[in-house]
DNA sequence: TCCATACTTCAATAATCCTAGAATTATTGG
DNA sequence: CCAATAATTCTAGGATTATTGAAGTATGGA
């Protein structure tokens, strides 16, 4: 994942709407929601949802396909997961013993959170 | 974490000067770097790494110490683990088997990037 | 105390983002 | 083909963010 992806993918969950939306899409799964229903929960316009959806898009964190008259947006969790990884190694980054861990399948900064080595 | 803090760690994340700080402090590790340093290695004006230093401190992602005439960031790993957290959660959502992974001590969402249930 | 260093804050400008309404496009049913 | 549904695009605005240079604050040494 290259850093401008990483950077637009940030932008694109650091706005209240949009960051609901790629909530709502993960929890809908693969067949995702129509942006209707997006708009609906969300409380917003139609305008206004399509305006984040487009955001979203343009970050690679979700993916459409047109259904009949609806147009279906759902989360890309490979995406998500990349996303994810690049925050880990990050955060890792110098940090050999941790990163040791990541190699062995443990998990990264979460087991500094359990309250060892770092902090 | 709260969705406030989540969101504007995402919006401090989503600069690319801001990214490359928190890269920088979480290499330079709890020693931190002093402002002027920061400064420098960006290759921008102490103004401005002051002016990003202060959006990361006020998410939280960093902290600041001063020490004689300098002042210090570090990264706030515990932060950064909140948020991967967070991500982890969100991505694996309504998603049992994966989440059961977790609570096994496996990692969530990367290891649908290994390629197995979801995508 | 005076000066230099290390930063931050202020003020103004430029750039980007968000919202809302009107107009437009695509698809289906009558 | 026409009307209705489902969305998007366009345009204009207001609101945030980012950048810059000048001025201000804190610290340590001569």
């Amino acid at each position: 994942m290259d850093e401008r992806q990483v950077l637009s993918s940030f932008a694109a969950l650091s706005q209240e709407t949009r960051l609901a939306i790629v909530r709502a899409l993960v929890v809908a799964g693969p067949e995702g929601l129509a942006a209707g229903v997006i708009a609906e929960r969300m409380g917003v316009s139609a305008t206004n949802a399509s305006f984040h959806l487009k955001e979203l898009e343009r970050s690679g964190l979700i993916s459409q396909r047109r259904e009949s008259r609806s147009i279906i947006y759902s989360a890309s969790y490979e995406a998500l997961a990349d996303l994810i990884k690049f925050l880990m190694e990050d955060c890792c980054a110098g940090h050999p013993a941790i990163r040791g861990n990541v190699e062995r399948g443990d998990d990264c900064c979460i087991a500094a959170d359990k309250g060892d080595v770092i902090a």
